[in-house]
DNA sequence: CCTTTTATTGCAAATCGTTTGCAACAAGAT
DNA sequence: ATCTTGTTGCAAACGATTTGCAATAAAAGG
């Protein structure tokens, strides 16, 4: 059994609720699509092992799942209004994005917390998140013609 | 006269194109919303000169503007899917979201460019822009009870 | 000025991504 | 096997943004 769906079976016990066909399936789809997808391509992915699932239940399965703090979402895109979903929980990652090529790269960088810990002594603000992003072109795509 | 209103115009002078009415109150507007109102926002504080003005001719415009990178836009909301503009270029400045208020505090700070000149050198990718956000408690928010 | 050209507008409708109400269904407890 | 109620599919609603098009109005040229 995938580790998602173990996880979510932990929860059921101790909170209540069914695991169902759909949300299985929506989990195993999340840990095969490790990028970041939206909720359409978990959706066409899904409905290839049951064509009757609906995208509405995608929706409610994967707001359900950030609300457990299991996966997350980001705006991943610029210029698009979509989200993208996240198969790993709000740990501190960030996110590269190749303009041309639309790959995403992942990193993580102990640095952040150091940029976190001065703003807020300079703001007297207490910072509970942070997204990081950058744009530009991956190693791929540098070196191709314009 | 505004100063993105004589910039607009250095503008179309080079590229062509129509200083309107319309164009000069959105302009205005973006100046006076300094903190980052939505497209709505902008629409009603317009419509205040000109109530004829529509919608579509807000979002045209700031649009327009963004290509000319002479303002910006973010997703700063999060659970909402909508633009808040920025009257400020793209220039590398950062935002902090109080989740009580909804405060927005703009902030910069020189070390986002060690982080990416690290992560550039890490992963052979060229960094041409970044947004940095953070999620927290204003300093209000901190000391009223919840 | 007045005319002409065409960039820009207002309007209504379309689109995109996401959410919601509700009756039908099915998980899993009894 | 039955019952309870959490979950689903469906269709419709929704919020934000974009688009096609005919009407309007900048600004250039006479
Ligand atoms: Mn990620
Ligand atoms: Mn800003
Ligand atoms: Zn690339
Ligand atoms: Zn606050």
């Amino acid at each position: 059994m995938s580790n998602l769906v173990q996880e979510v079976n932990l929860r059921l016990q101790s909170d209540g609720g069914r695991m169902t066909t759909q949300r299985r399936l929506i989990l195993q789809a999340l840990e095969r699509l490790s990028d970041h997808p939206t909720a359409e391509e978990i959706h066409a992915l899904v409905r290839k092992s049951d064509p009757s699932i609906n995208l509405s239940t995608v929706y409610r399965t994967l707001r359900w799942l950030e609300s457990l703090d299991l996966i997350s979402s980001h705006h991943l895109d610029q210029n698009k209004h979509q989200d993208r979903f996240d198969p790993v929980s709000a740990t501190d990652h960030f996110h590269f994005r190749c303009e041309k090529c639309g790959t995403i790269i992942e990193f993580n960088d102990p640095a952040v917390d150091d940029l976190v810990a001065s703003f807020e002594a300079r703001h007297n603000c207490q910072v509970k998140g942070a997204t990081l992003m950058f744009y530009g072109l991956c190693p791929d795509c540098q070196s191709k013609k314009d």
